[in-house]
DNA sequence: GGTTAGCACTCTGGCAACAAGAGTGCTAAC
DNA sequence: GTTAGCACTCTTGTTGCCAGAGTGCTAACC
């Protein structure tokens, strides 16, 4: 369909493009690149680039710019891969390194790092689903009518809450009724929990069901804890680096677009396919960010899904240099969290 | 020092500035406001005001805009109180409804809250900083191979982690060695334990010392969720509805400095004093921010600090509303917070 | 037939000149 | 002490103009 100079005339154009972010002209390519042809040639192959509808011209007597449809090739097809550096390489393990442990730290670290090595906005979205089933819970002794419930899961996540005895309840009358709860709920489902049951059991032992909200409450958080979809943010500020975003007011509709958690996780949906994923300007759903593309990738440990990060810039992106880093950190976070897996 | 009627004309000029972010004349004075005086008269008074500091003059022959010291006096003595409306009071509690119960929660919700009433920045810091003894490590079964430990301290802060148990290690091994540590350690401060000291409990029962690090880890945990240091931002995105930010390069100054949250947590002092403080403009500090304005709370829940939200925008920011908004909101999250304080 | 030089045409961006508007400061009169 | 009048200043928006860059087309060239 395009033929070998076509291809090679819109991939110059679009990483001349990428870099200068001003139109390209016939003159300049013919200039900046040996190609052993004149520009009134050039001319003509991007006057048939520009039907076919890879490029676009912003107005007569301009040069011309990728269309989405440019830039899809180009990825696809064109795009020289590349590889992060050894100092880059180095950058990033140093970053990770005060940082492992706590997993939020881990995540908040790879915006951090996926921003600034890509100069564009990062979104990391941590994901787990994992159906959990209660195993028992167990009463620890804290003072006089006060004791710490914990409830474990089959999976081993644990969480724990404080409890206010009333008068005359004593931890020996909570062991007594935490067999009993164990008997009737280990092994079901966390989310088959029902407030009905616990009231209840509860109220076989004591007179009243003191017991169930504090337990309602725990159930709630350890469901919380294994479905966990938190959002992290970073690099907002190199928006106003590109002088795509001169303009402040699509600053202002990205921004307030992405301080809406929801809409934000609507656009990081969960890949199918693994692998980088790009979504280039109108290719998006969403309105707001129709002259963007997003560069993302899920991230699956154990064939379970962690998390999706993703680059949001401007159509205009150093897609070879953002899919790198990508690939890189995809790794890189393989063994970061095999490490950090077992704890929260 | 300053006679009423220049205090009057001062208080309008703030005023007006405020709601129209032009420099004003004296014309515009009197044509907008029934003082009984001439524009020759008001031009005569803000000449004085000048001179005394508390106005300044982009260029001759623009109107004035307040100073520093202007907007000092202003919001110490000149302001006129306002209060919440009932309808933004119903508002708040609506927003609130929802999050109550996790703490992250409620914070997030105060720095929503905050942004949008204000129409500013705004920024909420929380801090706690409680000293804490151990109490006691105990352990609960899991499965064949692993086992849960718990720590708890005397203010019943709770933290566990999973530990894999080596070959020819049993949890009756484990809750041997519990009582051990147990009986060193209970009553000590936290962060006082010591690795050597684990070490040493540690190697009289087992070969090795596997458990220390699993043991230093949690107490990290604990201490790190004694001590909490979170940041929540809000609003960032009401920047550019401000004319003083209509220049890119401040937006980007600013939101990139956000974005250092050592930098915020630095701004955001606690303060000593209780009620709303306000910095203005070059009173602040942080070269940043030195035109803009931060009004700043400190909250505090039966005399401990809990965390200080601040409200960050231009110096010709709405105070008279947003310290109502504070003011009220400190009284609303005393409520909430009392109701939350014993979950984290 | 593909390639290239030449040329007329078009559009943007920057610059200078200009007028209108707003505000001040000063003086003199009330 | 207050006010009207007036000259002066500074900003802002508009207009017109020119240079620069790029295109499209035609005709010549290999």
């Amino acid at each position: 369909m395009l033929n070998d100079r076509k291809k090679k005339i819109l991939q110059l154009i679009i990483e001349d493009y990428i870099s200068t972010a001003e139109p390209i002209g016939s003159r300049a390519i013919s200039r900046r690149h040996e190609l052993g042809l004149s520009p009134a040639t050039i001319r003509n192959e991007m006057s048939d680039l520009e039907v076919m509808g890879y490029l676009e011209q912003p107005h007569t007597s301009a040069g011309r710019v990728p269309s989405a449809l440019g830039y899809r090739l180009y990825v696809d097809s064109l795009l020289a891969p590349e590889k992060v550096t050894e100092n880059e390489e180095e950058l990033i393990q140093n970053w990770f390194q005060a940082k492992a442990g706590r997993l939020d730290e881990v995540f908040r670290t790879t915006a951090k790092i996926l921003s600034n090595m890509s100069r564009n906005i990062s979104i990391v979205r941590t994901q787990r689903e994992a159906p959990c089933q209660f195993k028992y819970v167990k009463f620890l002794p804290l003072e006089a009518g006060r004791v710490i419930m914990v409830l474990v899961t089959e999976t081993g996540i644990t969480e724990n809450c404080i409890i206010n005895l009333p008068e005359e309840v004593y931890i020996e009358d909570m062991e007594r009724m935490g067999e009993r709860i164990n008997n009737k709920l280990s092994g079901q489902p966390i989310s088959a929990v029902k407030k009905e049951t616990l009231d209840e059991v509860c109220r076989e032992i004591f007179t009243g069901d003191f017991m169930t909200s504090y337990l309602l409450d725990i159930i709630a958080d350890v469901q919380l804890q294994g479905r966990s979809d938190k959002l992290f943010l970073g690099g907002t500020a190199h928006l106003f680096s590109q002088p795509e975003f001169k303009d402040v007011d699509r600053v202002r509709e990205l921004l307030s677009m992405l301080e809406e958690e929801g809409l934000v996780k609507d656009m990081i949906k969960v890949g199918e396919e693994s692998g980088v994923q790009i979504t280039i300007g109108s290719e998006n759903k969403f309105s707001g960010i129709q002259n963007c593309s997003m560069v993302q990738a899920t991230y699956r440990l154990n064939g379970q899904i962690v998390g999706t990060f993703a680059v949001l810039g401007p159509t205009r992106m150093k897609y070879a240099k953002v899919i790198s880093v990508m690939d890189y950190l995809q790794q890189y976070l393989q063994a970061v969290l095999a490490g950090t897996q077992d704890r929260n």
